[in-house]
DNA sequence: CGGTCGACCGGAAGCGCTTCCGTAAACCAT
DNA sequence: ATGGTTTACGGAAGCGCTTCCGGTCGACCG
């Protein structure tokens, strides 16, 4: 029962088991040259004795790891807790162990690409929600392990992801034909990780231009990711002269932010200002809040498939994929009113 | 540069050095016995070739694993992601990797105690957010590693965690200062996970009792964690003959669902139904909900850094540790009106 | 100046497993 | 019956590192 103290090795089962090394490892590993009977024996004296295989041996015999990285630089925004989800319960399956690496600041950022390639213990990593910068991409590569982003454009590695363009599309487009003309976009920065230009503004742009309503810069302000910073953004909006009938925000938590802002400036939503997100945050429907949808979960999902195939030594049927988002109408939406006039009861 | 491909091993070092293998792994790790020069020799070459150790080689060799678990049940919910980032913090700066476990559902959660003896990967393992039950103890047991609990009280293992009961009480103490007597809760049950009476639950009857306010059985419902089983919890507690004046909910993501629920009836908060939450998830402040704050990332750093000492092989000041609430006021609470005839504009 | 003592270093024995290779027995077809 | 396969199995060689156990050798002691 408890005989597990001096942890037993796989030559003491043999012993007990009356064979070799070679047959006990072959009867645990159900690999195949062993008789019936044999592996039966050699079970049972394992269970018995409870026997456990020390990993380390296996990993070092075969030289194999079955372990892989995931690098985020949130877990407590939704989007990379799903994400993550996603991933570990598509690799739990496959049997591989999810390494976590939690890169909040830049400087952890730093130490990790710079301490990763020191030891390798990964057979693949996946990077969660981040552009990789080319100095760490040159520490990945030392790696020489498989690499593969999601939630995040990368035209270098294998990826899966929303289109961001598209999603910013479907958000400006569903204000535009509701009629608003004056519309505002709260774009979403992440302070710690290299900007680049996001497709969510360029649809902005791309949708005004289309519209034919000329670009007011004023009305574009930047935040980083987060419901404070949304509703700071969203003050800056509503001090404006003529302040926008609509607001895009770039994310939910963004939007809900602003959403505040809006309710303590006596405004109402959907009635003197129309708001909508992206992302389709949990929060997102118990707010009303109008926004697009992307499944978070599924492109964890994927992105941990992506690995493994890549790890069964195929080659990857799509470099990239692209997962649908859809707008989800609720109800801070509305057309704008007649009366530009916004502050009045 | 890249003079990488074939992985070099401490062998190739020590030869390309001119020295013995055990000195270079001497220089290597540092440890005494080899003069500056050969060390700085050593360095030398290590660097040229960018080698790097076989982290399964050295944990066969010395025995020690340098890693630990984290179990946990969600990731998505911002208070798990909380939890994980600050025990990630921890071990990462103590050089020690974190293996993610989310044991999302029953089977998950089962299958992981199953598998997790039948490979000692670890040396230590952090429960996050939930009680173990008898037979996964005796799985963890077997393993014959260090244990300890986060969020979630477990009076086996060393843990961290609040005081549910005084969360409980500020919160409700709260409605009752403000005069409410008609007080609902609700209460948030985890379906997955096997339930023992919650502190939060006590501190509700205790208060009443105190307050001298008979417990109405119809006052108290039951949902799951999340936004949308909160929403229908609290149509629940609307559809009463007389519906509570006030209502506190286990947690803020019930309690936002719930304050939907409230709006779609076309009550409003704070005038006719104040609400109350626990947790100040990031979402609290932006709707302006009255809460009760946890520290949730502290406690995962807490948690961590107990493992950090038992490792260490000293034994912990404190087998439990219990992080102070505070009671944050917004404006989802104010003094019962007057009129209980609440539907009235 | 012989001897002792550290400091420095190399050889080699593991750590616990997988796997190659060789052997022996059992099986098949001719 | 006989040569040739299969099937089972054991021995042993690694996998890449740490560490014990000695050896050298110059320094320092009486």
């Amino acid at each position: 029962m408890d005989a597990t103290r001096p942890q037993m090795t796989l030559a003491d089962i043999a012993r007990l088991a009356g064979v070799g090394s070679a047959t006990a490892s072959r009867a645990l590993n159900n690999d195949k040259g062993v008789s019936a009977q044999t592996r039966q024996r050699v079970l049972n004296v394992a269970a018995q004795y409870s026997y456990v295989v020390s990993p380390e041996a296996v990993r070092l015999a075969k030289g194999k790891l079955g372990r892989v990285a995931v690098v985020a630089p949130h877990l407590s925004r939704w989007f990379f807790g799903e994400m993550v989800e996603g991933i570990e319960t598509v690799f739990r399956e496959a049997g591989i162990d999810v390494l976590l690496y939690f890169v909040g600041s830049l400087d952890d950022r730093r130490a990790f690409f710079e301490q990763l390639p020191a030891r390798r213990k990964v057979d693949a990593v996946i990077v969660v929600g981040f552009p990789v910068e080319a100095a760490e991409r040159e520490r990945l590569e030392l790696l020489n392990v498989n690499i593969v982003a999601a939630g995040g454009q990368h035209e270098v590695y294998p990826n899966v992801c929303i289109d961001d363009y598209r999603a910013g599309r479907q958000a400006m487009d569903h204000l535009l034909f509701l009629g608003h003309r004056r519309i505002g976009m709260i774009e979403a920065v992440d302070l710690d990780q290299p900007t680049e230009p996001s497709g969510r503004s360029s649809a902005y742009r791309e949708a005004l231009r289309e519209a034919k309503i000329p670009l007011d810069p004023e009305l574009v302000v930047s935040a980083p990711w987060g419901g404070e910073e949304g509703a700071l953004a969203m003050d800056a909006l509503l001090s404006l002269k003529t302040p926008p009938t609509a607001v895009y925000a770039h994310s939910d938590e963004v939007a809900v932010g602003a959403m505040r802002s809006i309710r303590r400036a006596g405004l109402r939503i959907p009635e003197d200002i129309s708001i909508v997100g992206i992302d389709d945050h949990p929060v997102a429907s118990l707010v009303d809040l109008t926004t697009i949808r992307q499944p978070v979960r599924s492109q964890g999902e994927l992105a941990a498939q992506m690995v493994l195939t890549l790890l069964e030594g195929k080659t990857l049927p799509d470099r990239e994929i692209t997962v649908a988002t859809q707008l989800m109408v609720r109800s801070t939406t509305a057309p704008p009113r007649r009366n530009p006039a916004l502050i009045s009861s």
